[in-house]
DNA sequence: TTGGAATGTCAACAACGCTGACTTAAAGTG
DNA sequence: CACTTTAAGTCAGCGTTGTTGACATTCCAA
């Protein structure tokens, strides 16, 4: 039913970029640039017995110093469980500091450390090396191209945490 | 140092969109997009016991029939111990059959029976669909550029193996 | 003030990466 | 033919990171 469903022209507008083909390719695509969007962290957290978790903790910890368990529950979208674990190993290694709510003493407010600013400098210096190594390739038209994709491909709920990060600052 | 590297104009060309702040909403546009990439998959495997290594397995197996284990190991980027279980378990269940080598025969040869052929399908629908849901919403010049960055992120191995694929195809 | 909702923690389990050591079978090479 | 290399598979064990279930604490509203 699909196999070449777009694989015609539609008001004289060409739609090859809809066929079944081409979507397999961006599948692809996909799986091999997040691959490489891991590597580098990958390559400096191993060894220090953390993983791609404590990064994107330490990465979320970051842009919203004094966010609660909770929000950052949403944002990573994992269970508190499985965020539980890792912000302990983070505070015991003196990389997260946890503070009791003020206003509701349920809520902790996290916050990074020195030590914890420090890696997580290390951490994002590699990933934004690459990404603007791939952003300098491709020029600016490209990347517009390449962050509206991605959006649209984000669940919803998905997509209005990523806008609400981005109004949080400039 | 990079902190505001590229919000500068070089030779009267905008490099806007190498700022750090731009970087890392690439960076987070990454991270949710790839969360709803395997969101429909994940939820069809879920229940079947099986998992992401499973899909990635029946995925390459569909696109290259015949493809040998250690090619298939080269492109998933595992050891083979990891994907053996993954494979194992695929036979046993009787989605892909593994018929020695005619020329070689230490290779075994990957091919997906009618039954792995039928949750290929489903999968790989369900991650079309929202694939060209988003290609439709943005039109063919962003989906251009983001194939342009998405091969720009990735290793140099890997964008051999992506490009082989392509070329195995139309 | 008491019961329910919200927040966070602890324990145990499953999926899936990894390493290391080993076997089997087949191919290639002197 | 003997020797080495290669492809594949297996077993044992471990680490990260997801899951669910049970539980403690705190807030709030009936």
């Amino acid at each position: 039913m699909a196999e070449a469903s777009a694989s015609q022209v539609l008001g004289g507008e060409s739609l090859l970029f809809l066929t079944d083909e081409q979507l397999r390719q961006g599948i692809e695509a996909m799986f091999f640039a997040y691959r490489g969007f891991t590597a580098d962290p990958d390559r400096i957290l191993q060894g220090l017995s953390y993983g791609r978790a404590h990064h994107r903790a330490i990465h979320f910890i970051h842009c919203a110093p004094g966010t609660t368990v909770n929000n950052l529950l949403n944002i990573l979208g994992v269970t508190k469980q499985s965020l539980n674990r890792v912000l302990r190993t983070l505070v015991e290694d003196g990389l997260v500091e946890s503070r009791v709510g003020r206003a509701d003493k349920r809520e902790r407010h996290l916050y990074l450390t020195e030590a914890g600013d420090a890696l997580e400098k290390q951490l994002s210096d590699a990933q934004r090396a690459r990404m603007r190594a791939a952003y300098r390739q491709v020029g600016p038209e490209a990347v517009a191209g390449f962050k509206q994709v991605l959006e649209a491909m984000m669940d919803p709920e998905m997509q209005r945490q990523y806008q609400r990060l981005r109004e949080n600052r400039g």
